[in-house]
DNA sequence: ACTTCGACCTGTTGGC
DNA sequence: TGCCAACAGGTCGAAG
């Protein structure tokens, strides 16, 4: 499910009810996840409240008076925020009541995403420290990729895939920037000017910017915590669409397997 | 230091 | 309809 959009989405989605509240009881169902759920999580948060929920990356942070709990959604995980106490499904794996009678529920089929502590910082967290510039911030720019971008021969989307580059560029946004920025996705990184990182740096910011405006992509199941579905998937012109027309040239767009990940662009304006 | 590859786990889809 | 292989939004960590 979850892009940088989608989880932005999915932060201010569950923000507003559970901001400031206390935690009254947390119940784990699960504790495999990427990594297990810390078995100390349950008494570590009891009473605690929730003084502040943001975001690093595609992790979001829960903050409180004794630490910060760290949330990945992996691939396919959901937050969601009610009231009425609905009976637990196969994969939910967490509930967190609070004191106003809100739930927040983690569900998560395959698994992939994870809930850890920390009593740190949470940038000094092994898994945040070593993360590139937010891709909405001004440090990220096309002066910065075009000098990270010196020396490696990976192809350019996986270099803006890399974490350690950028944060929350994930395969679709990349697919559509690099069109966008019309950049073929297998253009070694070090090949890529100056000029282009610039379009291309430009391209990240305003499709992150608009689909997280749309409230993310609705892709197979992902839905807002409201449940109601992201709309930026209208707005997607290669990803998923191989074979259709390209909307600027008319060409038919290829598909590519790129480090193991579908790629789709078009001949044409990505040459 | 950079790059590739396997791993985590379940659900869905498409071909035969 | 059933079975099986391939694939899916992420990203870490080991090995080359």
């Amino acid at each position: 499910m979850p892009e940088l959009p989608e989880v932005e989405t999915t932060r201010l989605g569950i923000k507003d009810p559970i901001l400031g509240k206390k935690i009254t009881e947390l119940v784990i169902r699960q504790y495999q996840l990427r990594w297990p759920i810390p078995s100390e999580l349950r008494s570590l948060l009891k009473g605690q409240v929730l003084k502040d929920l943001t975001r690093r990356a595609k992790y979001i942070l829960f903050h409180f008076k004794v630490g910060t709990l760290i949330l990945h959604l992996g691939m396919s995980g959901r937050l969601s925020v009610f009231k009425d106490s609905a009976l637990p499904k196969k994969h939910d794996h967490l509930d967190m009541l609070f004191s106003n009678g809100y739930i927040l529920r983690f569900t998560d089929p395959r698994r992939f995403g994870a809930i850890l502590f920390t009593k740190e910082p949470p940038h000094k967290h092994p898994l945040l420290s070593s993360i590139g510039p937010e891709p909405l911030t001004d440090d990220f720019n096309g002066a910065y990729l075009f000098e990270a971008a010196k020396g490696r021969k990976v192809a350019v989307k996986i270099f803006i895939m890399n974490s350690k580059i950028v944060a929350g560029v994930g395969n679709i946004y990349a697919a559509e920037a690099l069109f966008m920025a019309k950049i073929h996705p297998e253009t070694r990184a070090s090949d890529v000017t100056h000029k282009q990182y610039q379009k291309l740096a430009t391209a990240i910011k305003k499709i992150l910017l608009k689909a997280i405006e749309k409230g993310g992509t609705t892709l197979k199941d992902f839905m807002k915590p409201s449940g109601r579905p992201g709309y930026f998937s209208l707005a997607l012109k290669v990803y998923g669409k191989a074979g259709k027309p390209c909307e600027r040239c008319g060409t038919q767009l290829k598909s590519l397997r790129i480090g193991q990940r579908a790629t789709v662009y078009c001949p044409t304006c990505q040459a």
